[in-house]
DNA sequence: TGTACATCAGTGAACGCGCGTTCACTGATGTAC
DNA sequence: TGTACATCAGTGAACGCGCGTTCACTGATGTAC
């Protein structure tokens, strides 16, 4: 039943993958250990071979998520593009390979310290990454910034609160249009 | 053992007023209803004389969370104290009375349609408000409250998701600066 | 108004279930000679 | 290189616990005469 030190890696890799899908899509409270360990092709005994709660699990499928989008916004170059991929229908529909903030927003607020660390640490990245693409004095170019990722993650979250697909569409499109060009009056 | 109708009309009052604070405050899944009904000065067997299930409740507790919350912003005849109001210190900290929106955001999204009618109903009402207070041609004016509206949901989440006092405090006082003044170059 | 009975709001114990966690065990991997 | 033993990744059953839900019961309230 051993498995090599090389698979046991691999399988800590796929338990860390597939808890950060299931957690963005059904929550920390609503994905089982059971449910992620058999999506890594485990049995369920076996996870604290590799963490010492799901607490920690949590902690680190977070930064695993949030690491992935970091990657994927890094690359752009003006704040129109970074919008564009981040308000699109399927980002609103795909909660689970999508952004942590957005689909753990209010739960994250209620985790512990640990769990917040990853979040943190990434708004800052996102601020500092907005605000270099952003005219305009230092301090106004934070506060932009920062407007905008919260007008991103506003919009994510209120589109897919709603049980209108229209008034979704709606609002997705609305931040688009808005965020795309933060405060005209600057440039 | 018998209460009166008086009274148990009342009781039921106090279980949604309870389950509108907890549920806020714990999530769903982590406010139980045994705590609710005792928060509501009962014991929990009596729970399912006044709801079909914790589903109902949890539909009929955002309602109540987010008319209280409507009540509150449709006095406002201007974005500044609108978002004055919203984007606080105080807010970000009392998430059991806070905007339903933004203390349950992601967990509504997984929740039946039931539990998303009322933050339907919600949004479609604050757009309302909020376009009726800014300048511009109508279709704009509805663009700019969503964002604002999107903004101040968002900035919210993102103060209370982030480990760090004060940079909680600079997300609260960018949005506040940023929405305070939607689009600058309308005015 | 007073009495007798039906109703039903609330009680408290019990239910089944899924959860996170633990543990004895298995057998392939890794190590020492 | 080959052998013998120790290690330990993964298994599968079991644990205690809290949860949502159900139910028989209680006794004050509401109703009918």
């Amino acid at each position: 039943m051993r498995a090599s030190r090389q698979k046991a890696a691999e399988s800590r890799e796929r338990i860390l993958d597939v808890a950060a899908r299931l957690f963005r899509e059904k929550g920390f409270g609503g994905a089982g250990l059971e449910v992620i360990m058999q999506g890594a092709g485990l049995t369920h005994g076996g996870f604290y071979g590799h963490f010492q709660s799901k607490e920690q699990l949590a902690a680190e499928a977070v930064a695993r998520a949030l690491q992935r989008s970091g990657e994927r916004q890094s690359r752009f170059t003006s704040i129109g593009e970074l919008v564009a991929d981040y308000l699109t229908q399927r980002h609103c529909e795909d909660r689970a390979n999508g952004c942590a903030l957005a689909a753990l927003g209010a739960d994250i607020a209620r985790q512990s310290d640990e769990v917040r660390r990853a979040p943190t640490l990434y708004l800052r990245q996102r601020i500092d990454q907005i605000a270099a693409l952003v005219r305009g004095e230092p301090a106004k170019q934070r506060q932009q910034a920062i407007a905008t990722l919260a007008g991103l993650v506003g919009a994510l979250t209120l589109a897919r609160a709603v049980d209108d697909p229209a008034l979704a569409a709606e609002v997705l499109e609305a931040a688009r249009e808005v965020f795309s060009k933060p405060d005209p009056a600057l440039n």
